[in-house]
DNA sequence: ATCCGCATGTAACCCGTTACATGATTCT
DNA sequence: AGAATCATGTAACGGGTTACATGCGGAT
């Protein structure tokens, strides 16, 4: 039943539509109102992926019957079918790979801004606490390399230093976003 | 004479056998020894992409001649040519653009690992001065776009956050490391 | 009447991943 | 001898970028 698994892209695709239903021209236009635009989908990359979608039966076009036998054309607005819902559910509830969190970390930053409200507090502090011991076991590695191997000379060990300090930094975020969702459980909506 | 430009990992591997020249295999093993192995080339990657370099006479393969008619079969070791040489130096010296800094970290990193005792003192601290400008600059819009947007609920506010506090760290890494490499500039071989 | 933004799409090109194939050398 | 490692390569496949094409709707 299923083919390959899906791309990042197509897993944040598929959980932008199930928090909003949009058209593909809508989600380029998220997308560019990003703060200083990470990522910005080309239509080359955004159609073929929403057809891919449609294709797989995760998503569909809402019926907007024009009058005439014009099968909506120019303006397609996508939503998520159950299917769609439950293997964006089960993106979400991905584990934390410790091995992978460093190039993982833009995917699991995103996958928790699409855990808002779809997951009861404890999940989403269980999901923070995976990922902060995930950082901490990164950067305990990386002190660890530093201490043995000296590669080079002062700006490899520098550019090190630089890697060690950003995942010092992520891992702090970690520790204070549990802080402060433990602080005030949910804002009731 | 130049066709489209060189993609980042070609630089990479130039880079790479400016500093010391090495077989395709050695640059792989040189990979798989970086901490925690951040990017780990694939052969379908790797080759290909060292037979792109000499194709365009940025690299050769040193002149090992078996006794025999034996083309040098089996470990061929490439050195830069003088135009590769060239084209390795002008990437060193590419500007760090504020606009893409975040997305070209990674690379603003790779390349000052590289500009060890290539470039003098002065052209290093410039290139890190450029470059905290930008995260400067990049962080500023960030708290600017914080101020002011307000999106969805706590947790893609609390994404954002995470964006900030990581390239303040990048930030005041680069300051940091302006500031040790003014204090002892260099270590005379 | 025209130009610009909305909106969707397609084709060429390039490159990386995966997986496999092939020899030579060294280890057991 | 057989296995593992060194060492280089290739083919299928997939997806992203670039660039172009198209049609509608509203603004000047």
């Amino acid at each position: 039943m299923a083919g390959r698994q899906l791309t990042s892209f197509e897993h944040i695709l598929l959980g932008r539509l199930c928090i909003e239903p949009s058209s593909g021209y809508g989600l380029k236009r998220i997308f560019a109102a990003t703060p200083m635009g990470v990522y910005q989908p080309s239509s080359g990359a955004l159609y073929p992926a929403l057809h891919r979608l449609e294709l797989r039966g995760l998503i569909q076009a809402q019926a907007l019957p024009g009058p005439d036998g014009d099968t909506g054309r120019h303006r397609r607005v996508y939503e998520p079918t159950q299917a769609g819902q439950a293997v964006h559910l089960n993106w979400l509830r991905t584990p934390v790979e410790p091995a992978t969190v460093s190039h993982d970390l833009g995917l699991h930053l995103m996958r928790f801004a699409m855990m808002e409200r779809v997951f009861p507090p404890r999940e989403v502090l269980a999901f923070l606490q995976d990922l902060a011991n995930a950082l901490a076991e990164f950067t305990a590695g990386l002190e660890r390399f530093t201490a043995v191997a000296d590669l080079g000379g002062r700006h490899p060990r520098l550019a090190l230093d630089h890697g060690l300090a950003v995942h010092r930094a992520s891992l702090r975020w970690a520790e204070h976003a549990i802080a402060e969702l433990s602080a005030v459980p949910a804002p009731s909506r």
